[in-house]
DNA sequence: ATGAAAATGATTGATTTTGATTGATTTTAG
DNA sequence: CTAAAATCAATCAAAATCAATCATTTTCAT
């Protein structure tokens, strides 16, 4: 067990249930006390969480920064499935849009190495696409803090500009009535553009997504293509009337 | 088993599973531990994933990397105190646009701490802004690479919906006959195009850039403040006639 | 084919990580 | 408040991993 597979679990734990007990992570993990105390020591000099005696509990400040190497191992995996197919998609010379969003960021890791252009709300996608040397276009607009996506009016009139052949879009849920929906409206907004503006659309969903219904609604299941991993027959059927849906195994 | 073969073995297995254990390629690749070494080593080298004790994870590098270690302590000193001043001209209500480039970015550190609202092109300047709780809208358009500027015509058209009640610019060149001049004409048109939209425009130039001119211009003296360290009397009096200068002593 | 250069695999001792143990400190229960 | 229980930091030896070295094999240009 590598010392960052530990991190990643210990923080998982501590992003979900707030606290965490040292037992409880000496029986979830499977090494000593003593390494978990150890590790404990160090995640909290890094700022990622703060020790109480028995345990750690959430840091506030730090945790939603993008810069956090911490993610759920498992659910990783899966989004990362996700995200490779959707990166087969795309083709020599296309013109794609990148939603903000963790799901569609693991996408840039396996766009292939063509002559493409993106175009993207997401901030904190920025950084990977320049390293990869792809040229980037970002829409303009007010920087929404917690999750440094654009939005505004600036965003959706900077992206009215464009035109994509293919959208990859995040969501909070898919719902075969209600359809994609996200808390925020002023994110909807925006995603609804985007898809408008797009030959295709594809959109990224693991399966705790699946039967989920946020606040805002920005699109029908049949104007994009579902990408999601497991899903279980009955629901699958339900879908397959409306929309396309590619399920990507893990 | 070609070297770049396993280059890619491993490189694929790591970015799917974020970390991978020496001896886990060792069973995968079936070559000796010593080759998997080496080869961590050099892929570490070249920057594709980071080594840890026991294995190696994927690299996450960072946006505002201080790549570029400050020319001299003295011109940093200079431009922190250009910057204080600069930003102690900003008042309670005030929009305003603040140009990409380090010395502009200094600003960003002594803003008061009242109620504002920044604009600005530089990429690199947000995760302060929003760090320090402030207002933020970033134009749209390209992004050039090397600077983390925004530029094009979706620079342009996105700023065009903003009006400043200060401008604050960085610039590569302060002549008295040339004005205000920087390398890259698309820079330009984008500084040129945000002190229009301004009531006030502030230009920061340490004395390195007085004198000097580059190829594009985008703003006569007259047009703006200059916010500069010591300066000559000579040379001080050629500005004087056209122009406002505050002299910031270090 | 031949020799030099490069890559590989095994071995070594050094370094780092781990788990168990210790006694000190904090929390809990009465 | 006191004593038992739980948790703690510090320490140490065992285990895992490491970098360095060297003999062997492979590669490649001649």
């Amino acid at each position: 067990m590598l010392t960052d597979e530990r991190f990643a679990l210990i923080l998982e734990r501590v992003k979900q249930q707030d606290v965490v007990k040292i037992q409880e992570l000496v029986d979830v993990i499977g090494v000593s006390e003593s390494t978990i105390r150890r590790d404990l020591t160090e995640l909290e000099n890094k700022k990622y969480i703060k020790r109480v005696h028995g345990g750690a509990k959430l840091l506030k400040g730090k945790l939603q920064e993008p810069s956090v190497p911490e993610k759920s191992f498992k659910s990783s995996q899966e989004k990362k499935k996700i995200a490779q197919f959707a990166s087969s998609q795309v083709e020599e010379g296309d013109c794609i849009f990148i939603d903000a969003g963790t799901t569609t960021q693991q996408m840039i890791g396996f766009l292939p190495d063509k002559e493409i252009v993106v175009v993207t709300n997401g901030l904190m996608h920025i950084e990977q696409l320049l390293q990869r040397g792809i040229k980037t276009y970002l829409i303009g607009g007010y920087i929404k803090p917690r999750t440094n996506a654009m939005i505004g009016r600036g965003a959706l009139d900077s992206m009215k500009a464009y035109r994509f052949d293919k959208a990859f879009m995040g969501t909070n849920g898919v719902h075969f009535e209600s359809g994609y929906t996200t808390p925020d409206p002023e994110e909807a907004q925006v995603k609804e553009l985007a898809i408008s503006l797009s030959r295709e659309t594809y959109v990224l969903a693991d399966d705790s997504k699946v039967g989920e219904i946020a606040f805002s609604k920005f699109g029908n299941t049949e104007d994009a293509v579902l990408i999601t991993n497991e899903l279980e027959e009955v629901v699958k059927s339900q879908y397959k009337k409306q929309t396309t849906i590619k399920v990507v195994g893990v």
